[in-house]
RNA sequence: GGGCGUGUAACUCAGUGGUGAGAGUGCCUCCCUUACAAGGAGGAAGUCAGGGGUUCGAAUCCCUUCACGCCCACCA
């Protein structure tokens, strides 16, 4: 009995039962098996607080394409799952909340209390951002899902931190951060972004010392910073001002004598008035300068909260930008002003507050990132070696030059952040007063609380001031210990002794660049042999899957974390974390910009899934993701009351249009958008795209061959083929099966996913569905032929089926079910039982030998004249009860090709009879010509009209005159003859064969069609 | 300013030296034929951004102009 599916396929049905059973089977566990060859992904772990967007599901299918590729292959296949705590971003996420519900700041809670709070919110976002992620489909092995902030991972980030400062790798420094006066901690670079705006451009001067009645004009945009000038500099060629250098001119504000120096880096003698003033405590180049320059000195005059400190005087406390006008006024009051100018001024703001950042002098740890004093390659050097030597692989290869580039310039990492949310640094100093500035592991002399340790345990680093140089603050510390994890009893004594920890949380990308290790569980090395955490298993998951086989990631955090994770796996397992980087593309909305909330120009996956189902969503992300561009996808409006797309234009984005009338239904809609309220009056729109019809589409297409297969293999026998007896039909499809098979595989390999989607459709598609199946339908109804042609079709949609299965699992899935009952066992050439899933099939592979130009010529001629017939019965409106008669002429071994696959003519082309030899019946009807690589003769009398018949053949005639007289030409050029590759000439000496005939075929023709 | 990338049909994109440039969507014509109207058959539609060069031959390689995007640096 036939197996009957429904019309169409149900994708929240299908995705509903796969994503249970499959779970349910653990079909998705890995565990270290010394058998198998391991590939192991870690997930690049998205943010706790966020839900999921295009970005994640892009990242994700493909992960998952490449995972379950792997694990068909029969990889021991691991994808490791889990989220970020990513410090600021969730910190401020959940200090704003508590602020607009209990108006109360992160200071009136408390530490203990704040991160309590954000824990219990963690714990919420967390599940939805999981559950998102399995509603993609993605096969992680969900029972070794991670958490940056959670245990295992905590003792890596200690473990690290530890090793580093012990090793003299971390140290802490005064530096200039952007700093966010609101939120009062320093931000990365990352995390600013400048904005053009309107500002004031001063011109000052200053008097010369003991020159009465000598000035020097320098610009500035901020004069506030005059009260920390510790310089004024010139060019040192520059002439104007040659005679001035050691001179003092008197800052006015605070009376300070500061000198006129000469620095060719800083003064640009071609700008503004070739002078600039120097305030190394809140200008990154003249920061810089003081380095060069160090006795010129440094003053900071900003409070944390950006109000000004004791250093600026009569200022004291004053905001900074009132502080502006107040010592603007002043230096108006002393006559040394001299002009301002409006300008349009670049301003870096904080991406989390959306204040103006401030260059800020500041305490910070760092990791040192230079080569060694002993000249040995540093941590930098060493992270570009591994990529320069092809141990990690970019793909595309070009982005291997970012992250060399940026690595080149080996600046110093700033990993501390003044936050609470995030991995408090494991170091321990005895005063409230800032620790100095760099620090070098020593063994002597030791904290008395110490003492009773030093003698059994490995996990104590300590660290005295060592420079004598200090910056402006003044510094009153001893001791600074580092502990490695597991020593809570020290932690306690050291408390104890007065002893308190730095209370700075560490960079995220920290935590996140133990990522490929910390996940499997690395130990790390000092931790005492005995603890129960640190067992054999560790080191078995460790050696098994580390190296990760590839890391799946977008461009703009190469910089942040792949070259981070390259450098933390170098350090601590001494091997690179991932072999392949494969880097895709971004997603964009129509216009070409970046999807976001505040744009309102986003899809959101969840959506999608819902409109067009999860196969659909990953076929169209897969069918994306090509190498070089990024991937533009056009939003449209989803009308809520009738479902009509409505294309988003550039005017609905950014709240601007507050109401759409659907041109379907006519009735009025919100676009989509982050609106801050309901709108009573009218619904809100989701926002979807049509992108992804061409996906749901694929899906239902797969749905009714299968259908079409089950209906038709009552009475299935599987028993082996063999391919050489087969007819010309299964031979080309065994011939398109095996080269599609292998470059599918081949594109994978190469990370080139848009391929992966392509060719697995045009083969389904217009090859499978639009020939095959229609040939096998005449064949099916013969008892002699149905048996191979079942055992064909049973077996080659089971290749199609694996093959798909990456793309879309849970269409697969579903038929992979169906298709087991009515043939349990099947296969191409000798049946086999078939797996119990498709997720668990192994990925096809067929012989070379099955594949075979001279068969696909031959049904390509085939498909030509079939095509040519339809174009002309189209065309002429040709009735079907009406009978053609096609007459082909061509050679006898082209005849002989051609009759095997006569039988499938007529009913393919809709015509009744046809009669197929090396001679055309003469004599010619009023009729027409189809010229494919042998010429056929559909005789029309009475059915066309012959002038505009003529007229269709005389333009064909010029177009192939045309061709001709150019290939001609070429052929005539010995250069061509002589440089081409011969069979480039020889194609096109047949080529000129070819058409000489057709053009004399035409021009018959056209004799007939005009002589009746 | 430096680096990387992009510009091909109305739209989104394939196509890195070799016959007349492709796909999906959209558009036009015909068809609800027993797998599928989320479908079938056919059709129209492109000076491959502009200019120059290399080559027997250029969408493809080189130079250049224009437009757009991203990253980095800088802007007293």
């Amino acid at each position: 009995m036939a197996i009957e599916l429904p019309k169409t396929f149900d994708p929240s049905q299908a995705q509903k039962k796969w994503l249970a059973v499959w779970e349910q089977r653990g079909y998705f566990h890995s565990d270290p098996d010394p058998h198998r060859q391991p590939f192991s992904i870690v997930i690049p772990p998205p943010n706790v607080t966020g839900a999921l967007h295009m970005g994640h599901a892009l990242n994700n299918t493909l992960q998952d394409v490449l995972i379950r590729w792997r694990r068909m292959q029969g990889y021991n296949a691991l994808w490791i799952p889990g989220t970020d705590h990513a410090g600021i971003a969730t910190q401020s996420v959940v200090e704003r909340l508590i602020f607009t519900h209990e108006k109360k700041t992160r200071h009136d809670l408390g530490r203990a209390e704040l991160v309590k709070r954000i824990w219990a919110w963690k714990d919420k976002y967390e599940a939805r951002i999981l559950e998102q992620l399995q509603a993609l489909g993605a096969s992680c092995d969900w029972r070794r899902t991670r958490f940056t902030l959670d245990p295992v991972c905590a003792r890596a980030v200690r473990e690290t931190f530890f090793r580093m400062f012990r090793a003299g790798y971390i140290y802490r420094g005064q530096r200039l951060v952007n700093w966010d006066t609101q939120l009062q901690t320093s931000v990365a670079d990352d995390e600013t972004y400048t904005e053009e705006t309107p500002g004031s451009f001063w011109t000052f001067r200053y008097p010369v010392d003991g020159q009465p009645g000598v000035f020097i004009a320098f610009s500035t945009t901020r004069p506030e910073t005059m009260l920390g000038d510790t310089a004024l500099c010139v060019h040192p060629a520059d002439e104007r001002y040659k005679h001035l250098i050691g001179q003092h001119v008197i800052q006015p504000h605070t009376g300070r004598k500061i000198p006129i120096i000469a620095d060719g880096l800083l003064a640009d003698p071609t700008l503004g008035t070739g002078c600039v003033k120097v305030t190394p405590a809140h200008d990154p180049n003249d920061y810089a300068c003081w380095q060069r320059h160090p006795e010129i000195g440094i003053i900071n005059i900003l409070n944390p909260d950006g109000t000004i400190n004791d250093n600026g005087g009569e200022y004291r406390g004053m905001d900074r930008y009132k502080a502006r006008e107040a010592v603007t006024h002043k230096m108006q009051e002393l006559g040394l002003y001299v002009g301002q100018e409006q300008r349009i001024i670049p301003l870096k703001f904080s991406d989390r507050s959306k204040t103006p950042i401030e260059p800020y002098l500041s305490d910070q740890w760092f990791v040192k990132m230079s080569d060694r004093d002993d000249g040995q390659p540093g941590l930098a050097q060493m992270t570009m070696d591994a990529v320069t030597t092809g141990r990690v692989k970019f793909f595309p290869e070009r982005y291997a030059r970012s992250y060399l580039d940026w690595l080149a310039e080996k600046r110093d990492w700033c990993i501390s952040r003044q936050l609470w949310w995030g991995h408090q640094i494991p170091v321990w100093y005895k005063t409230e007063q800032q620790p100095p500035e760099v620090f070098r592991m020593v063994a002597e002399p030791t904290p008395r609380a110490l003492q009773p340790f030093l003698r059994t345990r490995p996990g104590i680093a300590i660290s005295w001031q060592n420079k004598p140089h200090r910056a402006a603050d003044d510094f009153n510390v001893d001791f600074v210990v580092c502990l490695a994890p597991g020593n809570d009893d020290i932690e306690a004594a050291l408390e104890a002794d007065g002893f308190t920890r730095d209370p700075d949380v560490l960079d995220t990308w920290f935590s996140s660049a133990l990522w490929p290790h910390s996940t499997l569980g690395w130990p790390g090395p000092t931790l005492p042999e005995n603890r129960p955490d640190r067992t054999p298993a560790d080191w078995e998951k460790l050696r098994q899957y580390y190296p990760t086989s590839t890391l799946v990631t977008s461009r703009d955090i190469i910089t942040l974390w792949v070259a981070r994770m390259v450098l933390m796996g170098l350090y601590n397992v001494g091997e690179i974390p991932f072999h392949h980087v494969y880097i895709h593309p971004k997603i964009l909305d129509g216009f070409g910009e970046t999807m976001s909330k505040t744009k309102g120009n986003g899809v959101d996956p969840l959506d999608i899934i819902e409109i067009y189902g999860t196969d659909a969503l990953r076929y169209g992300i897969v069918k994306i993701a090509t190498e070089t561009q990024d991937a533009r996808l056009p939003v449209s409006n989803i009308c809520p009351h009738c479902g009509q797309d409505v294309p988003v234009k550039q005017e609905h984005m950014y709240m601007r249009t507050k109401k759409l009338a659907c041109p379907a239904c006519k009735k009025e809609f919100r676009p989509g958008g982050p609106w801050p309220t309901d709108d009573p009056e009218r619904p809100t729109a989701k926002q979807g795209s049509d992108r992804f019809e061409e996906g749901r589409n694929f899906a239902n297409k797969l749905w009714n061959a299968a259908r079409f297969l089950l209906l038709n293999l009552e009475g299935y026998r599987p028993a082996p083929v063999d391919p050489a007896a087969l007819p010309t039909e299964d031979r080309w499809l065994l011939s398109r099966l095996a080269t599609t098979t292998q470059a599918v595989t081949a594109a994978l390999e190469a990370y080139k996913f848009s391929d992966v989607a392509r060719l697995i459709y045009e083969f389904v598609w217009s090859e499978f569905c639009d020939w095959y199946i229609e040939m096998s339908k005449g064949r099916l109804k013969d008892d002699t032929t149905r048996p191979v042609a079942q055992r064909v079709l049973a077996g080659a949609f089971d290749g199609i089926l694996r093959l798909v299965h990456p793309v879309m699992p849970f269409v697969s899935e579903s038929l992979w079910e169906a298709l087991g009952q009515a043939a349990p066992q099947r296969g191409l050439p000798a049946p086999t039982p078939a797996e119990e899933a498709a997720c668990i099939a192994r990925w096809p592979s067929y012989p070379q030998q099955w594949i075979s130009p001279p068969v696909e010529t031959r049904f390509a001629r085939m498909q030509h004249l079939v095509r040519g017939v339809r174009e002309i019965r189209n065309r002429y409106q040709v009735e079907e009860k009406i009978k053609l008669d096609v007459r082909v002429k061509c050679s006898d071994a082209v005849a002989a090709d051609f009759n095997a696959l006569a039988a499938f003519i007529g009913p393919l082309a809709g015509i009744a009879t046809l009669t197929a030899g090396p001679q055309i019946t003469k004599p010619r009807q009023s009729g027409t010509l189809i010229t494919a690589e042998f010429e056929a003769y559909v005789p029309l009398a009475g059915l066309i009209d012959p002038v505009a018949e003529a007229k269709r053949l005389e333009k064909q005639l010029a177009d192939k005159r045309k061709a001709l007289e150019n290939t001609q030409n070429k052929l005539r050029n010995e250069k061509f003859v002589a440089n081409a590759p011969a069979e480039v000439v020889q194609q096109q000496r047949e080529f000129v064969a070819e058409i000489e005939k057709q053009i004399a075929l035409l021009e018959e023709n056209l004799k007939d069609l005009q002589s009746n």
